[in-house]
RNA sequence: AGGCGCGUAGCUCAGUGGUAGAGCAUCACCUUGACAUGGUGGUGGUCGCUGGUUCGAUCCCAGUCGCGCCUACCA
């Protein structure tokens, strides 16, 4: 083995051999639970971001612990047409050709978006495949298959013919740029500064005016009447009256409605029944007239008068109000804070527009998908997320399905001349339908809309796995068993994917909702493309130069001026680049990141941290190698015997093992990553890898016990592997390649991913070898405080005396020897007669015995000093606490017994521990004087 | 307006009704034979603030300050 770990040598070889083996795939053992995980579809023209890499992470942990523990495992992979956002990218590109979507035909742009797809889909995949995502290829679905679309014309066929899905005429959020409609969800509202207009309307009679503030002056072309509060006494005398609407002349009523806040400006308010959601509810209580004024792109129409046609709403905004301050009808024109409804996707601002729009009624699909989560049958975690599913699915409202675009799928509606609706499965279903209608065949025209996005995303449980035909993948792997997902989506996807699940398969789509936190930057800033702070997760595997990374976050850039300010922040932030951390130091970060929070800092240097936790594997791995190779030559195999060490990690792995398990259960994976270091490091290479040491390097060992330590090194090393393999499965893969042959049984399966998971079991519990190990690494740990306070070489062997030891600590110190002399660096210990009075030195206090390193030429009697005095203030604090809480009688009284016995223990080892360092601090200050 | 979350070491974060933890950073010593991407030892915290419950509160409750997110919305 090499003597540095370089995951790139490592990182390329295995993926591939895994995916050609068929490991990916779900085992056939019928008698195997089944486990399923749907991927969360990224967009198939899309690239992998941070956030992918985390969820794709913990998924694939998911996915390689269960496949591990024997089940039936399918990672269903797949992508998303993603309609909108792939639509303008495409329509971005032809721009830069210098032409426009209406210049290609329907037809001729679709398949412009197909070639893109073939083109850029399978970067994504290509990208899992480098994070070690174990998803099952074979099974690769697109939400634009024939299999998955048919299943989207089934479901809405089917809830048509329900009246789930009904055409209706209503207000719309319509984005004028893109000239679509839009879901509620895909509107963001923001809080802009803009005007609060006061405008005055003269009563028709001309017996005075009113006086209305409005934020959209515009828009009053489409006014239909002026409201007041039913009990404003200032407004009374104006109901039933009419206002002359000033620009077009029409004459609106003054009416009254309990909507209208009387505190709020005038009290007047302008209605605009078709340009406002409100105006509109209030425009349909009073049977109020409609008139639009906007064309799909956001002009004014011919609604306007004639010099304010054809101009966009806002040009249209500063004319009116010019016109309007000209004729002396502004009052008052106030600095307002307002909330604005902008497209996620084209950022243009909203507007409530009059179209005939598809729609999902909602509220019979919501009830019983409240009541799985109610009920239990789908559980969040963390499970405060229930709330927020629950307030979002009382509250909801009809879900508008229908988009002006041209990519996604066509609603499979048919109309004839007269406008009548024919929903069928095909156009000759509709044909017949039409047929049966008229009596004769007439010629239909399909709808022109396709659906939302996520209308497809919400059948992504059951339509990639081949529903509506029934099969087996089906049966088997619905439900599936977890989704892994991002709080973003629980509206847009999860809510979704339960409505339909329930109404199609009569059963919830999934058990169990895992909530991850979002990554951001270090500062917590969202990351995106214009603030410049995005990382690419391979630039992390890979590594990147510092002006390939400026060249990255600089293209594209849609505000070219924002360049500056993030070269200079990336230049401060990565001076060198980014260096390869490799895949397995990435994912063990996201792991350890993986806390049940809601925001998630990335932190390079954790990454950093991680990769030196793989080079600290290698390099054990590398060891172990080593020592056992020169150890079967002296030592051939025969009895054997293990020590105290052996057995002490065997049972600390089996707590390891335990800990893991439940942490996976638990979906924390921040506490198994924890667990698996802790271990690794601290125990495995710290501790046992040392202790192993005299035993298999030094001669004068019996054989049976190097044969133990040799078996335990590699047994412990081969189940640590397993252990971390779902985290980091490369590095694991690569060094059970080496160390499972060498295990008696471990190596028979051809890839550590098919190996299985390890039992704690298979390493006992052992609490006397626990105590052994502990006795001994405090003895250790005392003299190398000693040591490293009092600033004593390590290379300097030290004389230690035993002092004030019992029975079982000489017992101990004897057995141990060898390991002391090599672990703390002494000379063979002497013990120290009860009652003879031991040579001045520093202490260090196990219990009751006292470890004494004679100051002889060694320590500077002061340094001892000011270190006792210290010593001795802390414990004094300690005592002083339990004394008063142990002389508390409501405390003995009240609290558990464990839990007095348990301080009555702490005081009496206090004190234990301050009679040895009192004994040692007259004895040097005796020295002194 | 309603809902949710956060405030613990210099930084990023775990955590528990009874001894406050990790990683990184930092300081000192050490190139010893797996690893300097390392070893050994240290420094560092009135657990946001105020009350309450309790024998005991960083943890539970109430209030308060600060920060953030989501949903809805008064033109």
């Amino acid at each position: 083995m090499d003597k540095t770990y370089s995951p790139a040598d490592i990182e390329q070889r295995w993926y591939a051999q895994w995916e050609s083996s068929g490991a990916f795939a779900p085992r056939s053992d019928p008698s195997a639970a089944a486990f399923c995980i749907m991927i969360p579809p990224p967009n198939v023209t899309g690239t992998l971001h941070m956030g992918h890499a985390f969820q794709d992470t913990i998924m694939d942990a998911l996915t390689r612990y269960h496949r591990m523990r024997g089940e039936a495992t399918l990672w269903q992979p797949g992508t998303d047409h993603a309609g909108i956002a792939t639509q303008m990218l495409v329509e971005r590109q032809l721009n830069s050709e210098g032409r426009r979507r209406s210049d290609l035909s329907r037809e001729e742009f679709i398949e412009r978006v197909w070639q893109w797809k073939r083109q850029s889909g399978g970067t994504i995949a290509q990208q899992l495949r480098r994070l070690g995502a174990s998803v099952d290829w074979s099974r690769d679905r697109f939400t634009m298959d024939p299999g998955l679309s048919a299943a989207v014309t089934e479901v809405f066929v089917r809830l048509h013919e329900e009246e789930l899905i009904y055409r209706g005429q209503r207000l719309v959020n319509w984005d004028p740029v893109l000239r679509t409609a839009l879901s509620d969800l895909e509107v963001l509202s923001e809080e802009e500064s803009g005007w609060l207009w006061y405008v005055r309307y003269p009563l028709s009679d001309g017996t005075g005016s009113l006086v209305v503030a409005t934020t959209r002056p515009e828009t009053m072309i489409g006014d239909t009447a002026v409201a007041v509060h039913p009990e404003d006494e200032r407004y009374r005398y104006a109901l039933g009256k009419t206002v002359k609407l000033p620009l077009t002349g029409r004459d609106i009523p003054v009416i009254a409605d309990d909507y209208v806040d009387p505190a709020f400006g005038t009290g007047c308010v302008k209605i605009t029944p078709a340009h406002d959601f409100n105006d509109y509810a209030l425009g349909l209580r009073h049977a109020l007239p409609l008139i639009n004024v906007l064309t799909p792109g956001g002009e004014l129409n011919d609604a306007a008068p004639a010099n304010l046609r054809g101009l966009d709403r806002f040009v249209a905004r500063a004319r009116i109000v010019e016109q309007l301050t000209v004729a002396g009808l502004i009052e008052r024109i106030d600095a307002h804070k307002l909330m604005v409804p902008r497209g996620d996707r084209s950022g243009a601002v909203i507007e409530p527009y009059l179209t005939d729009q598809w729609y999902v009624r909602v509220a019979p699909l919501a009830a019983p998908a409240i009541g799985a989560v109610e009920s239990g049958r789908i559980r969040f975690v963390p499970a405060n997320w229930d709330k927020t599913y629950f307030q979002w699915m009382h509250n909801i409202q009809d879900w508008c399905i229908s988009r002006q675009l041209w990519w996604g799928h066509r609603i499979p509606a048919w109309y004839d001349e007269a406008g009548n609706i024919f929903v069928a499965r095909d156009a000759a279903g509709a044909a017949g339908k039409a047929r049966a209608h008229h009596g004769r065949d007439v010629a239909l025209r399909q709808d022109e809309d396709v659906l939302d996005t996520w209308f497809s995303s919400a059948l992504w449980p059951f339509s990639t796995l081949g529903w509506p035909e029934p099969n087996p993948a089906l049966a088997r792997f619905y439900p599936s068993t977890v989704l892994v997902t991002g709080f973003d989506i629980i509206f847009f996807w999860v809510a979704r994917m339960i409505m339909m699940g329930l109404k199609f398969m009569g059963e919830v789509p999934f058990r169990e909702v895992y909530v991850h936190g979002l990554i951001r930057d270090g500062e917590g800033q969202k990351m995106s493309k214009s603030k410049g702070n995005v990382i690419d997760p391979l630039d992390i595997v890979d590594g990147i130069a510092l002006e390939p990374l400026l060249a990255k976050r600089s293209a594209g850039l849609l505000q070219a001026r924002l360049a500056p300010g993030i070269e200079a922040a990336t230049r401060k932030q990565y001076p060198q680049g980014i260096a390869a951390y490799g895949t397995d130091a990435l994912r063990f970060t996201f792991a350890s990141l993986a806390t049940h929070s809601r925001d998630i800092r990335f932190d390079m240097q954790r990454v950093a941290g991680y990769r030196n936790f793989c080079n600290k594997l290698w390099n054990a791995a590398r060891f172990v190698m080593m020592t056992i190779e020169q150890s079967v030559a002296l030592a051939p195999e025969g009895p054997v015997e293990y020590s105290a060490a052996d057995r002490w990690i065997g049972s600390r792995l089996g707590t390891v093992i335990r800990a893991v398990d439940s942490a996976f259960d638990e979906y924390r994976f921040d506490f198994a990553a924890a667990a698996l270091y802790d271990f690794t490091w601290h125990e495995y290479c710290d501790w046992y890898l040392e202790l192993s040491k005299p035993v298999l390097q030094e001669a004068d060992v019996a054989v049976a016990l190097q044969r133990g330590a040799r078996r335990t090194l590699l047994a412990v090393l081969e189940a640590l592997l397993r252990a971390l393999h779902p985290l980091m499965p490369f590095i694991t893969e690569e060094i059970w390649q080496r160390v499972a042959p060498l295990v008696p049984g471990a190596h028979t399966s051809a890839s550590i991913m098919l190996a299985p998971w390890p039992k704690s079991e298979d390493f006992a519990a052992d609490a006397a070898a626990e105590r052994e190990i502990e006795w001994l690494k405090r003895v250790v740990l005392g003299v190398r405080q000693i040591r490293g306070e009092m600033d004593i070489s390590p290379a300097r062997k030290l004389p230690l005396l035993l002092h004030n030891a019992g029975p079982e600590d000489v017992a101990l110190a004897q057995r141990h020897q060898a390991l002391l002399m090599r672990l703390a660096g002494v000379n063979p210990p002497q013990v120290v007669e009860r009652g003879s009075k031991p040579p001045p030195a520093a202490v260090a206090i196990v219990g009751e015995l006292a470890l004494l390193v004679p100051m002889a030429g060694l320590i500077d009697p002061a340094s001892e000093l000011a270190r006792l005095a210290k010593k001795i203030g802390k414990i004094k604090e300690e005592i002083g606490r339990a004394q008063s809480k142990l002389g508390n009688e409501n405390f003995v009284r009240s609290a558990p017994p464990a839990v007095v016995d348990q301080e009555r223990e702490r005081l009496a080892s206090f004190e234990q521990s301050l009679a040895g360092l009192d004994r040692q601090l007259g004895q040097v200050r005796a020295l002194q004087a």
